[in-house]
DNA sequence: CTAATCTTTCCTGTGACAGGAAGGTCAAGT
DNA sequence: ACTTGACCTTCCTGTCACAGGAAAGATTAG
């Protein structure tokens, strides 16, 4: 038989905990494994192969459910390989999102820090900067 | 008194969902508030400025403990600005690493997406990347 | 007085696992 | 054969920062 592992050499060969392994089986992301007489679990290359696949699939940032998705597709490879770049192109725009969002959080934060002498004196731009009290909200009258 | 508000008024003057308000006090974040003789909470213009500096620094990517450490500066003017910049300058860095991770990430996608025709043909770049059947980890002999 | 709109507390769910307890199993050494 | 230690199983709880909703009481407008 190809290979068959219990879940620590399965995990070591895949590159997950041992807890994560079980818990994509739980969830049904992966199929449940196949079963020894004392109902230890036992892998194999093709299931290994799969777990693999999420590994990748989760560094790169995808969901669970998009992982689902990559995984139907990666067993039926009759599907088209335009499904997997819109889901991929999807994914893109996401981060490229994402990466903006930090831009701007990081430029005005710097902002602040350079604002900031840093030293011993309580009045620091980055507490104002931040809705400290001399940056009142609405309080007129 | 100055503005003594039921929640929902101190929700939105603060820019913030009521659950949150309620929550930010449930965990001791900000200080419980005064209720009325019916137990509803009342809201005062001190507490209203906390909120609002809890939510811009939740908006700059503070977590609830950082914000714990900066509304103790944020109350103790005596401590040196220094503190506060230590702690943004912490944060400034954690951003610009998360801004890498995302860069590398995107770039590799990129790539692969690139590399992708997105016909109908089922061979898929994007997939055989991921892991796909084409880049079996090892299975020697 | 009634109806609508507050408010309260409490419980559950989210995403993607991690930690740990209680108990069964396996392989090696003595 | 027995023990030891490492492994496996399930199940329960905790994480983070809330969101959703139920059930019940309070307030306000008409």
């Amino acid at each position: 038989m190809p290979g068959s592992m219990n879940i620590s050499a399965a995990s070591k060969a895949a590159g997950l905990p041992a807890k994560t392994v079980r818990y994509y089986a739980d969830i049904g992301l992966v199929p449940a494994p196949a079963r020894s007489q004392a109902g230890y679990r036992n892998y194999d290359d093709a299931s290994v192969r799969k777990l693999v696949f999420v590994r990748r699939a989760r560094e790169f940032g995808f969901s669970i459910s998009e992982c689902r998705e990559l995984l139907g597709l990666y067993q039926d490879r009759r599907r088209s390989s335009a499904d997997v770049k819109r889901i991929a192109t999807l994914r893109l725009k996401k981060i490229a999102k994402k990466q903006h969002e930090l831009q701007s959080l990081h430029d005005e934060l710097a902002h602040l820090v350079d604002a900031c002498r840093g030293d011993d004196r309580p009045d620091c731009p980055i507490i104002n900067g931040l809705g400290g009290p001399g940056d009142r909200p609405c309080s007129p009258s």
